[in-house]
DNA sequence: CAGACGTGGAA
DNA sequence: TTTCCAAGTCT
């Protein structure tokens, strides 16, 4: 869970599973369906799959045991570089670097490294596997990640509290700020795309689909989208809407993705009651278990306004 | 290797 | 408002 999101962010909804599923063998055995649900505004959403995939093979091929060693834990699924040096090295006392985006920092300001990431990564793990000493080498490595989470800062590092300021060359030529180097980003494309909120007669249910299993939101909950495809003049007509209603536009939604952004038009009908194509309907109430990633919810929101979401798994909205 | 893959909070 | 980025992994 932890894999780019924060610890604030991370925490309610790793109190719900570690609540919802107490025992790798619990989790392999969970509805993949419930699980993504639950994982819904996290985001990253393969994590989850990965996840699910990585408690059954546990639980199937090592007995509900993590195996040791991080070649082992390295071929499990979603278990990277990172990752399985991280568990080898904290729980099971194995002497292996751990490198984290907080170590990179600190690290390539320990050595001023001119290599921008990515391509300074061996040379980090190198040097990190250097010091990482075989004595409580799992307190090593949680000891350099909290230094660059709380000192070594991208912004303003605390250097005169810093336990490595003496050392650091980056601190030496007051370059420590420019540290580490990383490769320009490219700018993010823009896409255009259109939602449709269809609404039943009487309860105000919505119809939702799931989405296929790999891409962006795989396996997530949503109102019926067209493709999202390069920017478009103008809005996306109802003539590509999944089924015959009286669709009409209620506005846009939009959300900023990592490697684009996108701007959806979203249409509103009251539908039939079959409308006959893929999905359900699901009632105001069920709207949450659903667990529609947060870009969805957005268009849920500008379709009917009077729809309020939860923020975090079990919590009231303020 | 470079690009795909989410979201929310901070500056 | 915009930009950055956080305990990365997979293809």
């Amino acid at each position: 869970m932890l894999q780019q999101t924060t610890v604030a962010a991370v925490k309610p909804y790793f109190l719900h599973f570690l609540d919802r599923w107490p025992s790798v063998e619990q989790l392999a055995d969970a509805d993949p369906q419930e699980v993504m649900a639950a994982w819904a505004g996290l985001g990253y959403y393969a994590r989850a799959r990965n996840m699910l995939a990585c408690a059954r093979t546990v639980a199937a091929q090592h007995q509900g045991r993590f195996p040791e060693g991080v070649k082992a834990l390295r071929c499990l699924p979603g278990i990277g570089e990172y990752t399985s040096a991280a568990i080898a090295a904290i729980a099971f006392d194995e002497p292996v670097a751990v490198v984290d985006g907080n170590v990179e920092r600190v690290v390539s300001r320990l050595y001023a490294i001119e290599t921008p990431l990515p391509a300074a990564k061996p040379r980090i793990r190198d040097l990190v596997q250097e010091m990482t000493p075989s004595e409580r080498p799992g307190d090593f490595a949680q000891a350099m990640m909290d230094l660059g989470a709380t000192i070594c800062t991208p912004k303003r590092p605390a250097c005169a509290i810093c336990p490595l300021s003496a050392p650091c060359l980056a601190r030496a030529e007051g370059r420590q700020e420019f540290f580490p180097v990383k490769a320009p980003k490219r700018a993010k494309p823009q896409r255009r795309g259109a939602a449709f909120v269809a609404m039943r007669q009487g309860d105000g249910a919505i119809w939702l689909r799931r989405r296929p299993e790999s891409g962006m939101l795989g396996g997530m909950v949503e109102p019926p989208t067209t493709a999202w495809s390069v920017k478009a003049d103008g809005a996306i007509g109802a003539e590509s809407a999944p089924f015959a209603a009286g669709w009409e536009l209620a506005g846009t939604a939009s959300h900023g993705f990592t490697h684009f952004d996108l701007t959806l038009d979203v249409w509103r009908a009251v539908a039939p009651a079959d409308p006959q194509s893929d999905g359900w309907w699901a009632t105001p109430e069920r709207l949450d278990e659903e667990g529609l990633p947060t870009v969805m919810k957005k268009v849920v929101a500008v379709a009917l306004p009077g729809i309020i979401f939860r923020r975090r798994p079990g919590r009231a909205a303020p």
